[in-house]
DNA sequence: TCAATTAACATACGGGGCGTATGAGAATGC
DNA sequence: GCATTCTCATACGCCCCGTATGTTAATTGA
């Protein structure tokens, strides 16, 4: 045998994960029939159900590695700007037209709270919030922004980068609106600044 | 006869909202039969097809209703305030508040978007954010606070909010939640004036 | 006033999707 | 080398939704 036994369950895996992800993006999550996905991937739900346990859990697992792939590009982002504050800039800006792609949005913002419930309970799917929070402590122990929480803060500002995302993304002109929206989420995060003089 | 014909009507319509309302409230948009909550209410799927077209159409009917009473409350509560800084901060405390009900959070942030899509695009459900818009382009028109577009702050600052309310209510402990989530809030509200010195 | 029409529901039917129970085949372990 | 376990497919039944149809009662119009 050429692939080893382990290999092909692996592939199997990641084949139901792909398809999975595939049809929750375009779809939705309740329009999406086991059936058809799986069957496209060359599979039944029966290995979906051996897998992932039932629907709902092969949806976590698309959540999860989605969150993951999300968290990895902020980090990026925010290592490449020259001060910190204007990394912690990009990286929100950056969540915002992150958020602007159909599938990202869907999943994680659409489909996602009403399948998993309250997203700030997803056991691993918060990497994005954390990486913002560990942003505003750092900002803040170095006297860049005023006191406050940096989980609460973190919350709040991906609350409003999602829901500017969405807006942008619903939009009939996407491109005005966009506009519209980055610039008061500047003004919001300019709020935020110990002192507001560059 | 003692009652009008319009008058059954209008009860039959009323108590398939009230019907539809407690189910999506209590057990969610999916896990609510149209056959149980009808029998509930003495009535069938019939009926709700003939007022609502469908599940979706009464769940909207819903959704409208709730965001009148939510508007209603927010109105009240700014009307109150001594200053107007006061009453928009009180109305969005407010706003958290209220999102803090479980069946107002499952319906109109869980479900909702899930459901009928991006609440930006809701046909009859934006008044808060129009209220807060309105404060906020009162605010700017007075100086109060800085440049921005009310439209677009009151998205933002309503996605904070409800975000903020989810993450109260699901946590362990959400006294402490709280606190620490409404004083960001009011720091993140602060950010926003023109002169921080009272 | 009396038929004809329409509105307001209830009932009946069919289809699809989900979950589970069962089965088969292959690799692994002793 | 045989039993076992893992991996996945197949088969079955249930629930739920949407629609088509039926029924009763009120309204309209001449």
């Amino acid at each position: 045998m050429r692939r080893s036994r382990n290999e092909m369950i692996a592939e199997t895996r990641a084949k139901l994960l792909a398809a999975g992800r595939k049809a929750f993006g375009a779809r939705g999550y309740a329009e999406s029939s086991m059936d058809d996905f799986t069957g496209e991937a060359g599979l039944t739900r029966g290995a979906l159900y051996h897998h992932f346990g039932d629907k709902k859990g092969l949806f976590a697992a698309v959540v999860a590695e989605i969150d993951s792939e999300m968290t990895a590009r902020l980090c990026e982002i925010s290592s490449m700007a020259s001060t910190r504050w204007q990394g912690f800039v990009d990286e929100n800006i950056g969540y915002v037209l992150m958020a602007l792609e159909p599938e990202l949005q869907r999943i994680m913002f659409r489909d996602g709270p009403a399948v998993l419930g309250d997203p700030s309970q997803w056991p691993n799917a918060n990497g994005c919030i954390a990486a913002v929070a560990q942003s505003l402590e750092t900002l803040k122990q170095e006297g860049v922004i005023v006191d406050i929480d940096p989980e609460a803060g973190a919350r709040l500002i991906n609350a409003a980068s999602s829901s500017a995302a969405q807006w942008i993304a619903n939009a009939e002109n996407p491109d005005a609106i966009a506009k519209r929206a980055v610039e008061s989420f500047r003004t919001f995060l300019e709020g935020l600044r110990a002192n507001k003089v560059d």
